[in-house]
DNA sequence: ACGACAAGGATTTTT
DNA sequence: TCCTTGTCGT
């Protein structure tokens, strides 16, 4: 490892390892690269990679600092540190210590969508009104609560939260929120803020085992600290009060995620909790031109509560900041696309390097039509994420009743799916039974006596059962992959998907290929590294997992389109941030607050600070909303800014002017997320190559020596760099041109020599 | 038990 | 406007 590749600050902050220390990592200042660079020192100088716990928020964030790390110290040592979202390394521990929280060890994991449908029916069991106990907003509280450390009984016990629950009329609250716990415990589940705070619970109620982790994790880092929750502060805390060895690192101004629990005052406070900490600051951005930081700093410089400090670039002044001030949401997407089509024409910028920010998904739509019809290839972030599709969840409601049969959230989803006879009728009379003797709805189920229902039901609902058995029987011993299509083709959803003909049920086919080919592609990663491959391992990581983050594929110019809340941590040479406009952004329902309008703000320096070369930001004086339209006044944030850093701009071109007609003629609709114009007819690639009948062969272990060049199924081509073990352990290290440093097990791996 | 219609609501969403 | 949810009819 070489400190001379980092900056002073960024070293300093690298080599401290004395006591805790804070850095501060300003926008576009290497952050990445002091984690990384950090961890590799810190093994360096002599801590065992299984002695360093590493948190992020996200998979991809954990993933990338782990190639980067592994290129620096190997893949074998990297692959031994403690590093993942907090969300995976907790439900990791939970799992190995389940039974200290009342828990088995196959606890299935309950997703957003999941926790809601579950209060939901909660509140209809209590006969409360839906209308008033909204399940959204339950939810939220009880999320809420849970991400504060407060259990249902001090909950109930709390008089301001009893009062602030009485104001928002929904008194009933911390009974809702003590059934809801009940019966996740019943059905041996965890919803995504049950894994922060039963592990809260595990340490702080067990000293024996807080004293194992804190031996264990030497070292702790925390990543986007600025974006951590109580529950995850207090965890941190607990984990390191004693040996102090804590390096947190985030940016103050860059806290967004306030509407999820996040709590600035845990970056703000750092150092009065954690007496003597250091304090390091990056302060030099890399990434964008002097204009766009500066302009940034006089906008933030608004907010009153932050940390100080002085963002600079060395990079030229750069082109001023365009302001475009449109007639309405119509024009603002056609003059807006129009730059789009100049950069790319007299400045050769490639649409990849180009993006669109908004505030809110909605705002997308205009721009897509634009793009449309100038035939510019796109990309839209956001909208349903892969495994939130209803025929993806339900395969993997599937595999979690199998794995785990209490789980009342998957039972529910499948128990008549394919249909089966089993109907609401029958649904209740299970469900109330289950509620009057305490038990999970499966064990009503496997006890036919208990429910009055005629022998036809019986009988189908025994076929349920046993059909959920079989697929129990094979759950520890074969593969993941076998196990799923057994389960796809058993179940009949197999026949079902296959059954409809019109484009949804295609696309619905095709996400189905999908999942099972990501499930092929575990099980080989992880044989390849000698790892187990059980259904449950699968569901353990894709449970925890959102976005599709290998998605998109290399090579596409495309533009790409996203919420500014989506953008954070990208980098963009052109960014666009469109509708600039009071009570969008801000948005109405933040701005009532000084709190609410100071994270607005920063969000908009989030925006502004993903921008490299040039930026523009835009507003229209009408805009379209809620099926009416509305006058606009331009943001208060536009005035914010300094206005030496802005130029303005006219949007209307060459004296045209947008015709309503032809715009509100176009009724054709478009449901797909991305779009490539037919112009540029690529050589078509194969959408979905199906990789588990491999086609590719796998070679003989004796061509294989240290230089082999290699190309591998998924990882592309490669060097190898050792050979060891021998007969069916025979490994080979392969440095990957693409992906980094891997151990591959010969018996597994699908690559050939070139 | 499923499809057709009406009504109501509508940020942001790393896990 | 558009999406989700609930009710009603067959």
């Amino acid at each position: 490892m070489n400190l001379n590749e980092l900056n002073q600050s960024q070293r300093e902050a690298v080599v401290y390892k004395d006591g805790p220390s804070l850095v501060i990592a300003g926008a576009g200042s290497g952050k990445t690269r002091v984690l990384t660079y950090k961890i590799a020192y810190l093994i360096e100088s002599g801590y065992n990679p299984w002695n360093i716990l590493a948190l992020t928020f996200t998979n991809k964030a954990a993933k990338e600092m782990r190639v980067r790390i592994a290129s620096q110290v190997g893949n074998d040592v990297a692959s031994c540190l403690w590093m993942g979202t907090f969300h995976s390394v907790f439900s990791r521990i939970l799992r190995q210590e389940s039974q200290y929280v009342g828990f088995s060890s196959d606890f299935t994991i309950y997703d957003a969508q999941d926790s809601k449908s579950l209060i939901k029916s909660i509140i209809k069991e209590m006969q409360l009104d839906d209308k008033t106990y909204r399940p959204g907003s339950v939810a939220g509280r009880i999320s809420n609560a849970k991400n504060r450390l407060i259990l249902p009984d001090a909950y109930r016990s709390d008089r301001q939260i009893y009062d602030s629950d009485v104001h928002s009329q929904m008194p009933l609250i911390g009974e809702i929120y003590q059934r809801y716990w009940n019966r996740c415990r019943q059905s041996n589940v965890m919803d995504f803020d049950d894994l922060l705070l039963y592990t809260w619970v595990l340490f702080s109620k067990n000293q024996d085992l807080l004293r194992k982790y804190e031996e264990k994790f030497r070292f702790v880092l925390v990543d986007e600290y600025q974006d951590t929750n109580y529950a995850q502060h207090q965890i941190i805390w607990l984990l390191t009060q004693h040996n102090r060895c804590v390096a947190v690192v985030g940016d103050d101004a860059q806290s967004i995620y306030s509407f999820r629990g996040a709590n600035i005052d845990n970056i703000l406070r750092f150092q009065e909790l954690y007496k003597g900490a250091r304090l390091f600051k990056l302060e030099e951005n890399y990434r964008s031109t002097q204009t766009i930081v500066q302009a940034a700093n006089s906008l933030i410089h608004h907010n009153s509560r932050q940390i100080h400090k002085d963002v600079y670039s060395r990079k030229d002044m750069g082109e001023k900041i365009s302001l475009l001030e449109t007639y309405s949401d119509i024009d603002e997407a056609t003059s807006v696309i129009r730059c789009v089509r100049e950069f790319h024409r007299n400045e050769r910028i490639p649409y990849s390097q180009m993006a669109i920010l908004y505030r809110t998904n909605a705002q997308s739509r205009p721009f897509e039509e634009a793009m449309r019809k100038s035939s510019i290839p796109y990309i839209i972030f956001g909208g349903l994420s892969f495994y939130q599709r209803k025929e993806i969840k339900d395969v993997l409601a599937y595999f979690r009743l199998s794995v785990n049969h209490h789980d009342e959230e998957a039972l529910k989803r499948i128990i008549n799916y394919p249909a089966r006879g089993i109907g609401q009728t029958t649904l209740d009379k299970v469900f109330t039974t289950a509620g009057i003797r305490g038990v999970s709805p499966w064990d009503i189920l496997k006890d036919p006596a208990s429910i009055d229902v005629n022998a036809g039901i019986r009988n189908r609902i025994a076929s349920f059962t046993s059909l959920i058995e079989s697929f129990a029987d094979n759950v520890h011993e074969t593969d993941a992959y076998t196990v799923a299509c057994d389960i796809v083709r058993r179940s009949g959803i197999q026949l079902d998907i296959n059954s409809g003909h019109d484009p949804e049920d295609i696309s619905r086919k095709e996400n189905l290929q999908e999942l099972l080919d990501g499930i092929a592609a575990f099980v080989d990663e992880h044989r390849e590294s000698g790892q187990d491959a059980l259904l449950h391992d699968y569901l353990q990581e894709v449970s925890l997992l959102s976005d599709i983050d290998q998605g998109d594929s290399v090579g596409d110019d495309r533009l790409t389109l996203m919420t500014v809340h989506s953008a954070k941590g990208l980098e963009f040479r052109v960014v666009f941030v469109v509708g600039m406009e009071e009570t969008l952004f801000p948005s109405q329902m933040s701005s009532d607050t000084m709190r609410g309008l100071e994270e607005e703000r920063r969000l908009f320096y989030v925006a502004i600070t993903r921008a490299q070369e040039y930026l523009l930001l835009s507003n229209a004086r009408s805009r379209f909303r809620f099926g009416k339209t509305e006058i606009c006044k331009p943001s208060r944030f536009l005035r914010e800014i300094d206005p030496r850093f802005i130029q303005r701009v006219n949007g209307k071109g060459r004296g045209q002017v947008s015709n309503p007609v032809q715009s509100g003629l176009d009724v054709r609709r478009f449901k797909k997320i991305a779009h490539t114009p037919p112009a540029p007819a690529s050589a078509s690639e194969p959408a979905h190559v199906s990789s588990m009948p491999s086609s590719v062969q796998k070679s003989s272990t004796t061509e294989l020596c240290a230089g082999t060049r290699i190309m591998h199924e998924r990882f592309g081509f490669g060097t190898v760099t050792a050979v060891t073990g021998h007969g069916m352990d025979t490994k080979a290290t392969v440095v990957f041109d693409n992906v980094g440093q891997k151990q591959l097990l010969l018996r597994f791996a699908k690559f050939r020599v070139v």
